[in-house]
DNA sequence: AGCAATGGTAAGGATAACTTATCATTTTAT
DNA sequence: ATAAAATGATAAGTTATCCTTACCATTGCT
């Protein structure tokens, strides 16, 4: 019933128009000229009416003139949206959501966002931060294309692509008796008041687990922490990624025993790909943050 | 650069997702499996992305969700077209414009326009009138696709199809000596008060031209016309077609010498071939005023 | 009149589209 | 748990579509 009109047979009736003629039309098109005819006659059998006058010149019908502006439009729209597509399948237009840890927002992605925009400049970043659970819940809704974080859980729903180790370490004032160390072992920490955090948990399964029980206060909020750690009320423990550098009177020394870390990587959906703006964005974590295993860390 | 993104291909996308495989959309588009298979991956590899996730299932990557409403898009426009195109070309829809001198107006065009709108509902009519050189510039200007007239000049730029001779008479009041005679000479209209309107010069080449330069009136309006002839100031000569039934004094003798008559027929541009609604007119009228001679005219 | 355009036509070849047959996986049902 | 059925991918071969070469008819211009 309906007939089936093809993009590239109205390109040819468009160009016969423009150019004044099928010779000239086909040169331009890098056809032949017959090839014109036929697809004409083609197109006209289709719709049962001609579109070009009969004799010798190539003439719009009065039916041939309604259906130019027609033909045009469609054509039009053909290739906007052919440019659109392009352009999102080649990562120069969309949309990126990225969600991470706190550590991870502050201290890597100020770099790596000015990477990406200077090598994606009409990508457009959403950037989500939250802890590890958080992250990952949202890279499991969808709602975020990519997570860079630490395991939480293994999921075969994911798929994980480790970055770098980052080591637990104690943080402590500048006064308190552990500050100048290069290395502690957690039973120096025997007595102390220490403030658990969100990251605490990987002491869990490690033979510093008691310390954990032995612990008073947790506190979920950076500023808050820093603020009891400044005020000399206790000491925590922090992967060195999280260790907040701008604050002059803290410390951090690494737990030498027992050695944890957390691994952090790239989080995404096993089951799902990544849409092209997405792949972008993973190629530049990767680029940026996956041979170097980010030993700058110190200051 | 930009691909050719085939309409086809995108049919294949939506059913692909509206049916929920490429089994059962192939099933819909009496097609193959493989078919589908090849095509999407053509798709793909023009657009330089998945479409379809890798795994078994037929789900659409993230890039192919943004594709999917796009496509709709673009389908449903070619199908709006194709079907408008169509409706145009099958005389399901349009428009035509006719120009016909006045007594076709009046005496033909009511009947022949209630059979057109009967079998064209949809088409949109526009009637013009005036005289046969008026209706000649129309048709020339293509300001109508048709004109219902008699030839003014002929001139290869127009095609002229006969449709009817329509032959001159003399008209007059009830009471005028001629009214009840069968035929009349023009010798006989010597000494008479003739009024001479647009239709007079028909005879003009005829022997009865010398009547035309006795005449002292010239009269172009129909209605200032008849109101002289019921007024019994003189009388005229006018085609039997252009006779004004509806006026009960007046009075049709036909000239028999010389017999005079104009053709009436359907005028169109020869260079120009006609829109399809006015294809549909033409055909109309010939089926309708063509082989009748159309002698149903006495009253 | 003769030449150089125009577009149309016929036959054959290149390309694209589709089908049949088969395979590897996954899902469903027993 | 295992068989059966359904999924999509792949290879080879067929068919249809599209395009080209070669030629013709007509028109317009020197």
């Amino acid at each position: 019933m309906t007939p089936e009109l093809k993009i590239q047979q109205m390109r040819y009736v468009l160009a016969i128009v423009d150019e004044g003629g099928f010779h000239a039309a086909a040169r331009r098109l890098h056809r032949t000229q017959p090839a014109l005819s036929l697809a004409i006659r083609d197109l006209e059998s289709r719709l049962g009416q001609a579109l070009f006058e009969k004799g010798g010149k190539a003439l719009p019908t009065p039916f041939g003139d309604y259906c130019l502006p027609r033909f045009r439009g469609l054509v039009a729209e053909h290739d906007r949206l052919a440019q659109e597509l392009l352009q999102h399948a080649e990562q120069r237009r969309g949309r990126v959501d990225v969600a991470t840890v706190p550590s991870v927002a502050s201290r890597l992605m100020p770099q790596l966002l000015a990477d990406f925009v200077k090598a994606y400049p009409d990508l457009q970043v959403n950037l989500h931060d939250g802890n590890a659970d958080y992250v990952q819940r949202m890279v499991a809704a969808r709602e975020v294309d990519l997570g860079i974080t630490s395991l939480w859980q293994v999921d075969d729903a994911f798929a994980f692509t480790p970055l770098m180790h980052d080591a637990v370490g104690v943080v402590c004032r500048d006064d308190h008796p552990l500050a100048g160390r290069q290395a502690v072992d957690w039973r120096e920490l025997d007595g102390q008041t220490l403030i658990r955090n969100g990251t605490s948990r990987l002491l869990a399964g490690t033979e510093a687990a008691s310390l954990l029980e032995r612990s008073a206060f947790y506190i979920s909020n950076m500023i808050s922490l820093t603020a009891m750690l400044e005020a000399g009320i206790g000491i925590t423990t922090l992967p060195r990624l999280a260790f907040p550098e701008e604050y002059q009177r803290l410390r951090f020394i690494p737990l030498s025993t027992p050695h944890v870390e957390r691994e952090i990587g790239v989080l995404k959906s096993a089951r799902h790909s990544l849409s092209p703006a997405a792949q972008a964005m993973e190629r530049c974590i990767l680029d940026s943050l996956g041979n170097s295993k980010n030993l700058a860390l110190d200051r």
